[in-house]
DNA sequence: GGCTACCTACCTGACGGCAGGTAGACAATG
DNA sequence: CATTGTCTACCTGCCGTCAGGTAGGTAGCC
């Protein structure tokens, strides 16, 4: 199977991240994960480095199209934009559900002081595609300047990480729940 | 100078967590840092766990009685929620602005799942001293259920949390400043 | 005063283990 | 024959930890 190593690479290698972190990850538990020698994950990625950029692009690239298929054939009258944003919400829910995993890109942020270039970039990324996405949502009321959408967004998206991070932190899925449903009360999210 | 050393490694330890988490955190950078050998070090700490868990508990006893400080001696009118918050808030900005620093407690948050069972322990109590200290400014104004201040207070505390984790990720702090104002704005925070 | 005993605050030197990474052989496939 | 994918074997370097030693101070006792 062509690719299918590859693919199992990186799939396990994502898992960790989330897990234990970039620094948690280690190639001879990845190798010993998917079934190979660690010096044959050198064939695929000749760096840790590259392995992590590779993981932490596709998963931008993999909730962007995520996300923007959320949008499409939206009548755009509004009315969607709770179900939206609640959508987007239990997205950041699931990954806590999943073995009380961090975001790959929320992990990656913490550890940034660490990183090579490469990946930083693709958090610089992974947070100018959620906030463009989120300003979207909201715009789909009507109006609203440009510039307070983005600002609005911004706000929104840091939030809904800040609550994954303290959820994560306590290893409790129900501080998520009832941070999300404060922000909705206050009228942060709608 | 008794105590002296001691208190030289949580303080080197600190910082370096603080910047490249608890993985980050070498026995011999410490040492070196310090001006001892690494196996001095524990001397004093048995182990590294019991290094992290010093340093992490005494940063939640020390903020605990900076915030305790800023109620010190306060009319309780309620005018002063707004300049509270903004101490607040301005204390997770300054660990930014020394070194892209995250806060202590935070950046162990992320890396939870590798954690000793000690220093999740004083996640926990960081935790919950934020949202107490958060609830009674918020009670300032007057009335307010004491389950809604609650709520809120913890959903204010993961706002700020993870204005510091993205803005931490991108290595700017305008990204902190503009999260916060539209927090402002938006009501979340007073 | 002198001796013993214990203490603090480090040190030297090493241990086993794991980290990412490399060189080169090899079998299978086209 | 060439390419692809995986292997074995190994490298250097760092990790936390430990055993054991030592210089200097202090306290108690004859």
């Amino acid at each position: 199977m062509a690719g299918d190593t590859r693919e199992r690479i990186m799939e396990s290698a994502r898992l960790t991240v989330q897990d234990l972190g970039y620094g948690g990850l280690s190639f001879r538990e990845l190798a010993k994960d998917v079934g190979i020698k660690s010096a044959s994950i050198h064939y695929y990625f000749p760096t840790k480095g590259d392995l992590g950029e590779a993981i932490l692009r596709r998963y931008v690239d993999r909730y962007a199209a995520f996300l923007d298929g959320l949008l499409d054939g939206l009548p755009g009258t509004g009315a969607d934009r709770a179900a939206l944003m609640g959508r987007y919400t239990d997205m950041f829910r699931s990954t806590l559900l999943n073995g009380n995993r961090l975001c790959l890109a929320g992990m990656l942020s913490a550890e940034r002081n660490e990183l090579p270039a490469g990946i930083c970039a693709e958090i610089v990324r992974w947070g100018a595609m959620n906030e463009g996405w989120i300003a979207r949502v909201l715009g789909l009321g009507g109006a609203g300047d440009r510039e307070g959408l983005r600002s609005r967004a911004a706000a929104l998206f840091a939030a809904v990480s800040g609550a994954q991070v303290v959820a994560h932190g306590r290893n409790d899925v129900a501080v998520y729940d009832d941070i999300i449903a404060a922000y909705r009360a206050s009228g942060l999210v709608p």
